[in-house]
DNA sequence: TTAGATGCAAAGTGTTTGCAGCCTG
DNA sequence: CAGGCTGCAAACACTTTGCATCTAA
């Protein structure tokens, strides 16, 4: 826990416990959630946590740059603590997303047709390997 | 207009005249209009246009894989007729789509991880040259 | 003490659905 | 003529806003 109230403070945020339990809960768990999910997840042991605090926390840190948001799928966000640059694979059938580890070099080459890039992100959409399995 | 009605034949779609001015106005406007700028621009010339016909048409469309909706910012669908392989540029300032002609030889590899690729997208967020010559 | 955060409810925004009437094939 | 399409209104899902209360620094 304590590291995340570090990250907090580097960033000038106020230390509450709702916005450290958002990003422990982003830290540990690695499947994309949205803000509904992550709410409801977190609302079982927080009772009083109110959805909208959660978008607070949400727009916060992703002000800061300590979050990203993804859209992929449809009018929903999606969160992620990026490790890294990574790309996401979206699967259609069951609606997971996994990060895929790729470096596209081409893509440094954006900055030639003179505009600035501050975000590259990546999707690809399929059917999973275990969609896959479990046959269609 | 000839080409419109070919396209929707071709797919067994039935030939309305909605169906062909969403068509049309996609193929004439390479700017990955939202729905609801379709259904305004389309509007001022048909008057009894509904929205609901606007987002029949495109779901149509986008099941025969005529057109593709692309998700880059925030909550909201925006529709293309792919003419070949490429990438979005979303610029910050002006919210402006441009199409980036990249081609990354990496993503194909993509398959290696087991999954089913159905759809590569590709998004760079950042300001346009326009607006960086008109300074921030 | 005070600027900023929380949490409730209400308003917004973009999309989908139900259904009666209309039109293409 | 039949099944699919249109277009209105109402329903939905996700997110944002307004505001009174609370809390970290």
């Amino acid at each position: 826990m304590e590291k995340y109230v570090k990250i907090l403070k580097k960033n000038d945020l106020k230390i509450t416990s709702q916005r450290l339990i958002v990003l422990q809960y982003l830290d540990e768990n690695c499947i994309h959630p949205t803000a509904d999910q992550i709410y409801s997840d977190l609302k079982i042991n927080n009772p009083s946590l109110s959805k909208t605090t959660v978008y607070n926390a949400l727009v916060a840190l992703q002000k800061h740059g300590i979050i990203q948001a993804i859209t992929i799928s449809g009018s929903e966000l999606r969160y992620d603590i990026p490790h890294g640059m990574h790309h996401h694979f979206y699967c259609k059938k069951c609606g997971k997303i996994v990060d895929i580890d790729i470096s596209c070099p081409n893509i440094k080459k954006m900055s030639e047709f003179g505009h600035k890039v501050e975000e590259i992100h990546g999707y690809i959409k399929g059917i999973c390997k275990e969609c896959l399995k479990k046959g269609s």
